[in-house]
DNA sequence: GTCTATAGGTGGATAGAC
DNA sequence: GTCTATCCACCTATAGAC
Protein backbone atom coordinates (compact mmCIF):
# COMPACT_ATOMS: atom_id res chain seq x y z
CA UNK A 1 0.00 0.00 0.00
CA UNK A 2 1.06 3.62 -0.35
CA UNK A 3 2.17 4.58 2.85
CA UNK A 4 0.51 7.39 5.12
CA UNK A 5 2.38 10.80 5.49
CA UNK A 6 3.36 10.18 9.34
CA UNK A 7 2.86 6.24 10.24
CA UNK A 8 3.42 6.33 14.01
CA UNK A 9 1.52 5.04 16.50
CA UNK A 10 -0.57 7.30 18.12
CA UNK A 11 -0.20 5.94 22.15
CA UNK A 12 3.35 4.43 22.29
CA UNK A 13 2.67 3.59 26.25
CA UNK A 14 -0.78 1.71 25.49
CA UNK A 15 -0.69 -2.04 25.23
CA UNK A 16 -0.01 -4.33 22.33
CA UNK A 17 -3.96 -5.12 21.56
CA UNK A 18 -4.51 -1.66 22.17
CA UNK A 19 -2.48 -0.21 19.40
CA UNK A 20 -2.73 -2.69 17.32
CA UNK A 21 -6.82 -1.54 17.45
CA UNK A 22 -5.19 1.94 17.38
CA UNK A 23 -4.44 1.39 14.30
CA UNK A 24 -6.51 -0.76 12.80
CA UNK A 25 -9.39 1.27 13.80
CA UNK A 26 -7.70 4.81 11.93
CA UNK A 27 -6.72 2.58 8.57
CA UNK A 28 -10.76 1.27 8.28
CA UNK A 29 -11.87 4.90 9.09
CA UNK A 30 -9.25 6.38 6.38
CA UNK A 31 -8.82 3.70 4.26
CA UNK A 32 -11.79 0.68 4.58
CA UNK A 33 -11.41 -2.57 6.40
CA UNK A 34 -10.44 -4.12 2.70
CA UNK A 35 -7.66 -1.75 2.47
CA UNK A 36 -5.34 -2.21 4.87
CA UNK A 37 -3.24 -5.81 5.47
CA UNK A 38 -1.87 -6.95 8.80
CA UNK A 39 1.41 -5.79 7.42
CA UNK A 40 0.31 -2.14 7.04
CA UNK A 41 -0.75 -2.41 10.90
CA UNK A 42 2.36 -4.42 11.85
CA UNK A 43 4.70 -1.74 10.22
CA UNK A 44 3.12 1.37 12.43
CA UNK A 45 2.41 -0.81 15.66
CA UNK A 46 6.36 -1.89 15.50
CA UNK A 47 5.66 -5.70 15.67
CA UNK A 48 5.48 -8.80 13.46
CA UNK A 49 1.88 -9.95 11.17
CA UNK A 50 3.12 -12.84 13.94
CA UNK A 51 2.27 -11.09 16.71
CA UNK A 52 -0.47 -9.46 15.18
CA UNK A 53 -2.12 -12.99 14.95
CA UNK A 54 -1.18 -13.82 18.65
CA UNK A 55 -3.86 -11.15 19.40
CA UNK A 56 -6.32 -11.13 16.67
CA UNK A 57 -6.08 -14.64 14.98
CA UNK A 58 -8.38 -14.10 12.21
CA UNK A 59 -9.22 -10.44 10.15
CA UNK A 60 -12.89 -11.32 11.03
CA UNK A 61 -11.90 -11.18 14.59
CA UNK A 62 -10.25 -7.84 14.22
CA UNK A 63 -12.78 -6.32 13.06
CA UNK A 64 -15.40 -7.61 15.20
CA UNK A 65 -13.23 -6.30 17.95
CA UNK A 66 -12.81 -3.10 16.35
CA UNK A 67 -16.80 -2.58 16.06
CA UNK A 68 -17.15 -3.90 19.58
CA UNK A 69 -14.83 -1.19 21.09
CA UNK A 70 -15.92 1.74 18.82
CA UNK A 71 -19.27 0.68 19.47
CA UNK A 72 -18.62 0.88 23.32
CA UNK A 73 -17.33 4.36 22.82
CA UNK A 74 -20.01 5.51 20.76
CA UNK A 75 -22.46 4.47 23.39
CA UNK A 76 -20.57 5.70 26.00
CA UNK A 77 -20.67 9.34 24.38
CA UNK A 78 -24.53 9.12 24.39
CA UNK A 79 -24.33 8.25 27.70
CA UNK A 80 -22.11 11.35 28.77
CA UNK A 81 -24.73 13.80 26.46
CA UNK A 82 -27.64 12.20 28.66
CA UNK A 83 -26.24 13.28 32.25
CA UNK A 84 -25.47 16.69 30.63
CA UNK A 85 -29.20 17.02 31.58
CA UNK A 86 -29.08 19.54 28.87
CA UNK A 87 -32.18 20.36 26.83
CA UNK A 88 -33.04 18.53 23.76
CA UNK A 89 -32.32 20.34 21.38
CA UNK A 90 -28.49 21.02 22.81
CA UNK A 91 -27.97 16.95 23.57
CA UNK A 92 -28.77 16.91 19.73
CA UNK A 93 -25.99 19.47 18.73
CA UNK A 94 -23.89 17.39 20.78
CA UNK A 95 -24.86 14.10 18.98
CA UNK A 96 -23.71 15.90 15.77
CA UNK A 97 -20.62 17.03 16.83
CA UNK A 98 -19.73 13.53 18.01
CA UNK A 99 -19.78 12.90 14.04
CA UNK A 100 -18.26 16.37 13.27
CA UNK A 101 -15.19 15.31 15.39
CA UNK A 102 -14.14 12.28 14.07
CA UNK A 103 -14.58 14.09 10.28
CA UNK A 104 -11.97 16.89 11.79
CA UNK A 105 -10.04 14.31 12.60
CA UNK A 106 -9.89 13.23 9.11
CA UNK A 107 -11.79 10.10 9.64
CA UNK A 108 -14.99 8.86 8.45
CA UNK A 109 -17.11 6.67 11.21
CA UNK A 110 -16.21 3.61 11.89
CA UNK A 111 -18.90 1.97 11.59
CA UNK A 112 -20.35 4.25 8.32
CA UNK A 113 -16.98 3.25 6.42
CA UNK A 114 -18.04 -0.94 7.57
CA UNK A 115 -21.33 -0.35 5.81
CA UNK A 116 -20.22 0.45 2.36
CA UNK A 117 -18.11 -2.76 2.77
CA UNK A 118 -21.35 -4.57 3.76
CA UNK A 119 -21.18 -6.88 0.66
CA UNK A 120 -17.66 -8.05 1.75
CA UNK A 121 -17.94 -8.38 5.53
CA UNK A 122 -18.47 -11.99 7.18
CA UNK A 123 -21.79 -12.60 8.75
CA UNK A 124 -20.80 -11.89 12.53
CA UNK A 125 -19.63 -8.14 11.65
CA UNK A 126 -22.92 -7.90 9.71
CA UNK A 127 -24.69 -8.50 12.96
CA UNK A 128 -22.27 -6.38 14.62
CA UNK A 129 -23.11 -3.57 12.65
CA UNK A 130 -27.03 -3.95 12.56
CA UNK A 131 -26.80 -3.97 16.26
CA UNK A 132 -24.71 -0.57 16.21
CA UNK A 133 -26.99 1.48 13.82
CA UNK A 134 -30.02 0.08 16.19
CA UNK A 135 -28.40 1.69 19.15
CA UNK A 136 -27.88 4.35 17.86
CA UNK A 137 -31.35 5.24 16.55
CA UNK A 138 -32.94 4.13 19.21
CA UNK A 139 -31.16 6.09 21.20
CA UNK A 140 -31.77 9.22 18.79
CA UNK A 141 -35.53 8.49 18.18
CA UNK A 142 -36.28 8.10 22.31
CA UNK A 143 -34.06 11.99 22.03
CA UNK A 144 -36.22 13.01 19.72
CA UNK A 145 -39.74 12.11 20.71
CA UNK A 146 -38.69 13.63 24.33
CA UNK A 147 -38.17 17.15 22.14
CA UNK A 148 -41.24 16.91 20.45
CA UNK A 149 -43.02 16.49 24.07
CA UNK A 150 -41.84 19.03 25.22
CA UNK A 151 -41.61 21.70 22.00
CA UNK A 152 -38.48 21.86 21.89
CA UNK A 153 -38.00 19.89 18.90
CA UNK A 154 -40.35 19.99 15.87
CA UNK A 155 -40.83 17.38 13.51
CA UNK A 156 -43.49 14.87 11.30
CA UNK A 157 -43.86 11.34 11.43
CA UNK A 158 -42.42 8.62 13.83
CA UNK A 159 -39.45 9.41 15.72
CA UNK A 160 -37.91 6.31 14.54
CA UNK A 161 -38.23 7.25 10.81
CA UNK A 162 -36.46 10.57 11.90
CA UNK A 163 -34.10 8.88 13.74
CA UNK A 164 -33.47 7.06 11.19
CA UNK A 165 -33.03 9.84 8.35
CA UNK A 166 -30.88 11.68 10.61
CA UNK A 167 -28.18 9.39 10.85
CA UNK A 168 -28.26 8.33 7.73
CA UNK A 169 -28.28 12.29 6.62
CA UNK A 170 -25.01 12.26 8.72
CA UNK A 171 -22.88 9.34 7.81
CA UNK A 172 -24.02 10.62 4.08
CA UNK A 173 -22.16 13.88 4.74
CA UNK A 174 -19.32 12.64 6.22
CA UNK A 175 -18.51 10.36 3.39
CA UNK A 176 -19.12 13.23 0.79
CA UNK A 177 -17.39 16.00 2.91
CA UNK A 178 -14.67 14.17 2.20
CA UNK A 179 -14.85 13.14 -1.23
CA UNK A 180 -15.15 17.09 -1.75
CA UNK A 181 -11.98 17.63 0.02
CA UNK A 182 -14.04 20.14 2.42
CA UNK A 183 -15.03 19.63 5.97
CA UNK A 184 -16.94 22.55 5.72
CA UNK A 185 -19.20 20.66 3.20
CA UNK A 186 -20.24 18.76 6.88
CA UNK A 187 -21.24 21.48 8.85
CA UNK A 188 -23.46 22.80 5.86
CA UNK A 189 -25.78 19.50 6.02
CA UNK A 190 -25.35 19.83 9.92
CA UNK A 191 -26.83 23.06 10.05
CA UNK A 192 -29.54 22.06 7.45
CA UNK A 193 -30.43 19.30 9.82
CA UNK A 194 -30.49 21.15 12.88
CA UNK A 195 -32.50 23.81 11.55
CA UNK A 196 -35.64 21.17 10.70
CA UNK A 197 -35.59 19.75 13.34
CA UNK A 198 -34.99 22.92 15.81
CA UNK A 199 -36.70 25.88 13.17
CA UNK A 200 -40.42 26.97 15.35
CA UNK B 1 -14.15 -14.07 -3.48
CA UNK B 2 -17.79 -15.63 -2.39
CA UNK B 3 -19.39 -16.38 -5.58
CA UNK B 4 -22.84 -14.59 -6.04
CA UNK B 5 -25.92 -16.52 -6.30
CA UNK B 6 -26.43 -16.15 -10.01
CA UNK B 7 -23.44 -15.19 -11.51
CA UNK B 8 -24.81 -14.73 -15.01
CA UNK B 9 -24.06 -11.75 -17.69
CA UNK B 10 -27.19 -9.35 -17.58
CA UNK B 11 -26.49 -8.44 -21.13
CA UNK B 12 -25.32 -11.37 -23.29
CA UNK B 13 -25.65 -9.87 -26.65
CA UNK B 14 -23.84 -6.36 -26.24
CA UNK B 15 -20.12 -5.71 -27.07
CA UNK B 16 -17.89 -6.96 -24.70
CA UNK B 17 -16.03 -4.17 -23.19
CA UNK B 18 -20.09 -3.12 -22.35
CA UNK B 19 -20.36 -6.49 -20.82
CA UNK B 20 -17.38 -6.37 -19.35
CA UNK B 21 -18.39 -2.33 -17.71
CA UNK B 22 -21.66 -4.15 -17.20
CA UNK B 23 -20.44 -6.55 -14.58
CA UNK B 24 -17.52 -4.42 -12.84
CA UNK B 25 -20.16 -2.04 -12.31
CA UNK B 26 -22.52 -4.31 -10.72
CA UNK B 27 -19.73 -5.83 -8.36
CA UNK B 28 -18.55 -2.26 -7.38
CA UNK B 29 -22.17 -1.04 -6.69
CA UNK B 30 -22.45 -4.44 -4.63
CA UNK B 31 -18.60 -5.17 -2.93
CA UNK B 32 -16.97 -2.05 -3.67
CA UNK B 33 -14.34 -1.20 -6.12
CA UNK B 34 -11.84 -2.80 -4.09
CA UNK B 35 -14.22 -5.93 -3.66
CA UNK B 36 -13.68 -7.61 -6.89
CA UNK B 37 -10.72 -8.58 -9.24
CA UNK B 38 -10.10 -9.22 -13.02
CA UNK B 39 -10.80 -13.05 -12.58
CA UNK B 40 -14.43 -12.07 -11.30
CA UNK B 41 -15.59 -9.96 -13.77
CA UNK B 42 -13.74 -12.56 -16.74
CA UNK B 43 -15.79 -15.61 -14.74
CA UNK B 44 -19.37 -13.71 -15.33
CA UNK B 45 -18.51 -12.42 -18.48
CA UNK B 46 -16.96 -15.61 -20.12
CA UNK B 47 -13.53 -14.37 -21.14
CA UNK B 48 -10.40 -14.32 -19.45
CA UNK B 49 -8.36 -11.63 -17.50
CA UNK B 50 -6.03 -11.06 -20.45
CA UNK B 51 -9.03 -9.79 -22.19
CA UNK B 52 -9.99 -7.35 -19.97
CA UNK B 53 -6.39 -5.99 -19.42
CA UNK B 54 -6.63 -5.59 -23.80
CA UNK B 55 -9.93 -3.58 -23.21
CA UNK B 56 -8.89 -1.64 -19.61
CA UNK B 57 -5.53 -2.17 -19.13
CA UNK B 58 -5.24 -0.84 -15.33
CA UNK B 59 -7.53 -1.42 -13.15
CA UNK B 60 -7.06 2.60 -12.96
CA UNK B 61 -8.83 2.46 -16.51
CA UNK B 62 -11.40 0.14 -15.72
CA UNK B 63 -12.63 2.27 -12.95
CA UNK B 64 -12.47 5.67 -14.76
CA UNK B 65 -14.59 4.22 -17.65
CA UNK B 66 -17.35 3.23 -15.02
CA UNK B 67 -17.61 6.51 -13.22
CA UNK B 68 -17.53 8.10 -16.97
CA UNK B 69 -20.64 6.00 -18.38
CA UNK B 70 -22.21 6.55 -14.90
CA UNK B 71 -22.08 9.88 -14.59
CA UNK B 72 -23.46 10.16 -18.67
CA UNK B 73 -26.34 8.20 -17.63
CA UNK B 74 -27.32 9.96 -14.56
CA UNK B 75 -26.79 13.19 -16.22
CA UNK B 76 -29.21 12.01 -18.56
CA UNK B 77 -31.81 11.00 -16.83
CA UNK B 78 -31.37 14.58 -14.88
CA UNK B 79 -32.29 15.32 -18.58
CA UNK B 80 -35.20 13.69 -18.98
CA UNK B 81 -36.36 15.00 -15.56
CA UNK B 82 -36.33 18.44 -16.98
CA UNK B 83 -37.91 17.59 -20.04
CA UNK B 84 -40.78 16.32 -18.02
CA UNK B 85 -41.66 20.13 -17.60
CA UNK B 86 -43.01 19.04 -14.08
CA UNK B 87 -43.15 21.27 -11.58
CA UNK B 88 -40.31 21.46 -9.19
CA UNK B 89 -41.73 19.39 -6.17
CA UNK B 90 -42.60 16.68 -8.44
CA UNK B 91 -39.13 16.59 -10.15
CA UNK B 92 -37.87 16.19 -6.99
CA UNK B 93 -40.11 13.62 -6.05
CA UNK B 94 -38.12 12.10 -9.79
CA UNK B 95 -34.97 12.72 -8.74
CA UNK B 96 -35.34 10.52 -5.37
CA UNK B 97 -36.57 7.73 -7.19
CA UNK B 98 -33.54 7.53 -9.27
CA UNK B 99 -32.00 6.56 -5.82
CA UNK B 100 -34.39 4.32 -5.27
CA UNK B 101 -34.29 2.61 -8.23
CA UNK B 102 -31.18 1.59 -7.95
CA UNK B 103 -31.39 0.26 -4.43
CA UNK B 104 -34.54 -1.61 -5.49
CA UNK B 105 -31.89 -3.80 -7.67
CA UNK B 106 -30.02 -4.76 -4.77
CA UNK B 107 -27.39 -1.73 -5.59
CA UNK B 108 -25.82 1.60 -4.38
CA UNK B 109 -24.87 4.35 -6.09
CA UNK B 110 -21.68 3.32 -8.25
CA UNK B 111 -20.35 6.99 -6.70
CA UNK B 112 -21.39 6.54 -3.36
CA UNK B 113 -19.62 3.14 -3.09
CA UNK B 114 -16.78 5.22 -4.55
CA UNK B 115 -16.83 7.80 -2.23
CA UNK B 116 -16.86 5.44 0.74
CA UNK B 117 -12.91 4.03 -0.83
CA UNK B 118 -12.03 7.64 -1.42
CA UNK B 119 -8.70 6.71 0.47
CA UNK B 120 -7.63 4.20 -2.04
CA UNK B 121 -8.66 5.91 -5.02
CA UNK B 122 -6.27 7.29 -8.03
CA UNK B 123 -5.76 10.34 -8.29
CA UNK B 124 -7.82 10.37 -11.76
CA UNK B 125 -10.55 8.59 -10.19
CA UNK B 126 -11.18 11.26 -7.30
CA UNK B 127 -11.51 14.04 -9.76
CA UNK B 128 -14.13 12.20 -11.45
CA UNK B 129 -15.88 11.18 -8.97
CA UNK B 130 -15.98 14.96 -7.82
CA UNK B 131 -16.92 16.25 -10.83
CA UNK B 132 -19.97 13.74 -10.77
CA UNK B 133 -21.46 15.04 -7.46
CA UNK B 134 -20.38 18.69 -8.26
CA UNK B 135 -22.29 18.44 -11.82
CA UNK B 136 -25.16 16.75 -9.58
CA UNK B 137 -25.79 19.24 -6.90
CA UNK B 138 -24.99 22.11 -8.81
CA UNK B 139 -28.47 20.76 -11.11
CA UNK B 140 -30.16 20.04 -7.83
CA UNK B 141 -29.25 23.31 -6.67
CA UNK B 142 -30.72 25.30 -9.54
CA UNK B 143 -33.85 23.06 -8.91
CA UNK B 144 -34.44 24.02 -5.72
CA UNK B 145 -33.57 27.94 -6.26
CA UNK B 146 -36.78 27.31 -8.96
CA UNK B 147 -38.82 25.79 -6.80
CA UNK B 148 -38.80 28.20 -3.76
CA UNK B 149 -38.82 31.37 -6.24
CA UNK B 150 -42.03 29.62 -7.67
CA UNK B 151 -42.84 29.09 -3.83
CA UNK B 152 -43.81 25.54 -4.22
CA UNK B 153 -40.51 24.51 -2.55
CA UNK B 154 -39.54 25.24 1.11
CA UNK B 155 -36.03 25.73 2.85
CA UNK B 156 -33.81 27.77 4.68
CA UNK B 157 -30.17 29.17 3.48
CA UNK B 158 -28.45 28.77 0.22
CA UNK B 159 -29.78 26.11 -2.75
CA UNK B 160 -26.19 24.64 -2.60
CA UNK B 161 -25.86 24.11 0.85
CA UNK B 162 -29.69 22.51 0.95
CA UNK B 163 -28.77 20.38 -2.07
CA UNK B 164 -25.43 19.14 -0.81
CA UNK B 165 -27.24 18.27 2.05
CA UNK B 166 -29.92 16.35 0.52
CA UNK B 167 -27.92 14.33 -1.93
CA UNK B 168 -25.85 13.68 1.28
CA UNK B 169 -28.92 12.23 2.69
CA UNK B 170 -29.86 10.01 0.01
CA UNK B 171 -26.36 8.54 -0.05
CA UNK B 172 -26.71 7.52 3.42
CA UNK B 173 -29.83 6.44 3.71
CA UNK B 174 -28.89 3.94 1.32
CA UNK B 175 -25.95 2.59 2.88
CA UNK B 176 -28.10 2.46 5.01
CA UNK B 177 -31.21 0.76 3.96
CA UNK B 178 -28.58 -1.93 2.58
CA UNK B 179 -26.83 -2.72 6.16
CA UNK B 180 -30.27 -2.88 8.07
CA UNK B 181 -31.56 -5.49 5.25
CA UNK B 182 -34.51 -3.77 5.06
CA UNK B 183 -35.15 -1.19 1.61
CA UNK B 184 -38.40 0.24 3.64
CA UNK B 185 -35.54 2.52 5.63
CA UNK B 186 -34.70 4.07 2.69
CA UNK B 187 -38.36 5.16 1.64
CA UNK B 188 -38.96 6.19 5.22
CA UNK B 189 -35.74 8.40 4.91
CA UNK B 190 -36.98 9.99 1.38
CA UNK B 191 -40.34 10.67 2.82
CA UNK B 192 -39.26 12.25 5.73
CA UNK B 193 -36.61 14.86 3.52
CA UNK B 194 -39.41 15.43 0.45
CA UNK B 195 -41.78 16.51 3.31
CA UNK B 196 -38.95 19.05 4.68
CA UNK B 197 -38.69 20.32 1.07
CA UNK B 198 -42.59 20.63 0.62
CA UNK B 199 -44.16 21.09 3.77
CA UNK B 200 -46.39 24.23 3.44
C1' DG C 1 4.29 -12.73 23.63
C1' DT C 2 7.17 -11.99 19.98
C1' DC C 3 10.12 -13.42 16.53
C1' DT C 4 11.73 -15.65 11.59
C1' DA C 5 10.33 -18.21 8.01
C1' DT C 6 7.16 -19.87 4.99
C1' DA C 7 3.03 -21.88 3.21
C1' DG C 8 -0.84 -21.40 0.00
C1' DG C 9 -3.54 -18.43 -2.35
C1' DT C 10 -4.89 -14.33 -5.07
C1' DG C 11 -4.03 -9.62 -6.68
C1' DG C 12 -2.98 -6.79 -11.06
C1' DA C 13 -0.44 -7.03 -15.05
C1' DT C 14 2.46 -8.82 -19.21
C1' DA C 15 4.44 -11.91 -23.15
C1' DG C 16 3.64 -14.07 -27.06
C1' DA C 17 0.93 -17.55 -29.88
C1' DC C 18 -3.24 -17.73 -32.62
C1' DG D 1 -9.40 -9.67 -29.91
C1' DT D 2 -8.80 -13.57 -27.37
C1' DC D 3 -6.22 -17.17 -25.64
C1' DT D 4 -2.54 -19.86 -22.37
C1' DA D 5 1.04 -19.30 -19.50
C1' DT D 6 3.51 -16.81 -16.37
C1' DC D 7 5.61 -13.07 -13.29
C1' DC D 8 5.94 -10.90 -9.07
C1' DA D 9 4.04 -8.53 -5.29
C1' DC D 10 1.05 -8.98 -1.67
C1' DC D 11 -2.54 -11.22 1.09
C1' DT D 12 -4.12 -14.05 5.31
C1' DA D 13 -2.58 -17.41 8.11
C1' DT D 14 0.46 -21.01 10.41
C1' DA D 15 4.70 -23.54 12.32
C1' DG D 16 8.04 -23.57 15.46
C1' DA D 17 12.14 -21.41 17.86
C1' DC D 18 13.12 -18.19 21.62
Amino acid sequence: MRPEPSARPASPDATTPTRILDEAERLTQTRGFNGFSYADVASVVGTTKAALHYHYPSKADLGHALIARYADRFMGALDEIDATGEAEPDRLRRYVRLYADVLSRDRLCLCGMLAAEFGTLPDGMREALREYFARNETWLAALLERGRAAATLRFEGSPEDSARALTAALEGAMLLARAHGDPKHFDAAATFLLREFTAT
